[in-house]
DNA sequence: TTGAAAGCGCTAACAC
DNA sequence: GTGTTAGCGCTTTCAA
């Protein structure tokens, strides 16, 4: 910085203010020391603006979920390795924390934490968005649901869902639904889309609580056919939970996508590798990450309120 | 740190010192020092440290990888995930970087980086390993092969793939094999298993370049079958590669694993999935990439020049 | 609008 | 073995 300040012919001050674009600074200087910079290729030290009371060097990504060991599924792992891509050209790195589903203070003890530059939700709740420390303002971005505070990134859950939707209404007639986790709002969508699609098309409401887990996707899909034996479509809140249906459906003898067609959400690689195929809505789940990094990184700020990335029907064999 | 030292009744260096387990400092005060710290749960600051002339806050995973898009896989993910879950306690991040496999001066600008704590090399080559720069020593670790001056961990690939084998020998007579990417190391033990078994049962060799990928499989697939119509298993070098190597067999008409049968190696979530299930090896890579983020922080530094975390044999129907 | 100066919290020479 | 002192590279009061 000092090389820079003294090659543009100013102090370090009005050269730090140039480059955080904050404080009084004239155009002629600030263009001057952008310039300057850009030619120098100067990189601001992380650590050391840390220290000096700037952002910190730590993006963490705080994952609401009832056990840590959740923190291991791919999608967590794909928003971290994602986000891990695009800080790197920052110098920032990304940590990745487990957050119970009703734990309180999470993002007080964030806020008071000088080290850290931002902050990622991931499956985060009303009541976490609503207790944000005023000190974590504008550095904190939610994938999944948002608040006036908290600009949000995700899927288009409900276009996704509605899409499957309309694909199985096409062909089948009685659809029942194997429901997210109800705690996480950020899937709620996904049975809106649900209610609204079966309502629109005069079909019946066939909706069980589930889970995005394959043994929620088994235990779902045993109900269903136990509940309403004339079902001949289920749509799964998420691929696992549909691999999970598949495989009960197997083992109770019913044909898929003979008798009972199964489509999913997600689009995970396993999805193309199942028989049959799995019918699902794609997640570009590294995308919605990535943009999440670059909000919380970008000096400019500008984050939109919501961003929703699009969802895309792929059509395999299942349904 | 002041506070600290106040409360052991000593100065901030001398609680540094202590702190640090380096430089002189009297072992009773070492002992205080360290009881206050833990009791005023003191955390020192990264960033200050990292600017002081300490480890940096990041640690960045270097992955060797012909195209940037490899990042995104599976494997990837998944290290970088484990990783950052790992180093969130410590007050650091973690970021992912692509490194083309025959770049040079890749660790030379990391070595440079004052805001590097530490890098986990992934996918490493030979070349790379003997160009380590002094600054960067102890403060590399590989995920795979290693070298003198870098410990590595990796997942024990010899023998993994040697049980694998031995399952196959036991019911086939004909083994082929689809190589992995003949330009990492780190592989290259599952081919020689295929080689060592196949000469100790006194089984042909039949051996075809491959790769990590579906494509790689499948076209493996279809060689193989053209070059020794007889062969009645193929173990692939990886799961990936067998999902490519079924879907051709079964385009192919050849039927698994009635006709041919088919092993992989890593042991991921698709594999319980696929129709049949693919016997494979398990591939604890959420482990392997924790213990490297751990080796990298661990005060004591004690990390074993080599470490090879065991891998099982997964018993499915492909096989 | 700008510059001078005072730290941020820690480590590392250096003298005691 | 220990304390004193001087920074690490930046941001941010405060005067000018």
């Amino acid at each position: 910085l000092e090389d820079v300040a003294r090659a543009a012919g100013v102090s370090r001050a009005t050269a730090s203010r140039a480059l955080l674009e904050a404080g009084p600074a004239s155009t002629p200087a600030r263009a001057r020391v952008r310039a300057v910079a850009e030619r120098m290729r100067f990189r601001p030290d992380p650590a050391a603006r840390a220290l000096a009371g700037g952002p910190g060097t730590r993006i963490v990504i705080a994952v609401l979920e009832t056990s840590p060991a959740e923190l291991e599924c791919g999608y967590i792992q794909q928003v971290a390795g994602a986000a891990a891509a695009v800080v790197d050209r920052h110098d920032v790195g990304v940590a990745l924390r487990w957050a119970p589903v009703d734990g309180p203070g999470l993002l007080a003890g964030l806020a008071t934490d000088r080290s850290v530059h931002g902050v990622i939700l991931v499956n985060t709740t009303y009541p976490v968005l609503d207790s944000l420390p005023a000190r974590l303002r504008g550095r904190v971005v939610s994938i999944g649901v948002g608040s006036d505070a908290v600009p949000s990134i995700d899927v288009d859950n409900l276009a996704g869902a509605t899409a499957v939707l309309h694909h199985l209404c096409a062909t089948r007639a009685r659809i029942a639904m194997i429901e997210p986790p109800a705690w996480m709002p950020c899937a709620l969508p996904r049975c809106q889309a649900y209610r609204q699609v079966m309502t629109e098309a005069g079909r019946p409401l066939r909706m069980l609580p589930g889970g995005f887990c394959m043994s929620d996707g088994r235990a779902g899909a045993v109900e269903v056919m136990r509940r309403w034996p004339d079902t001949d479509a289920i749509f799964a809140a998420n691929d696992d939970a549909a691999f999970g249906a598949m495989s009960a459906l197997r083992e109770m003898g019913v044909g898929v996508p003979a008798d009972v067609a199964v489509a999913g959400f997600d689009d995970v690689p396993a999805a193309a590798l199942t028989y049959p195929g799995l019918t699902t809505a794609s997640h570009p789940v590294g995308r919605v990450a990535a943009a999440a990094a670059r909000a919380l990184l970008d000096p400019a700020g500008g984050v939109a309120a919501q961003i929703r990335l699009p969802s895309e029907l792929v059509l395999r064999e299942s349904a």
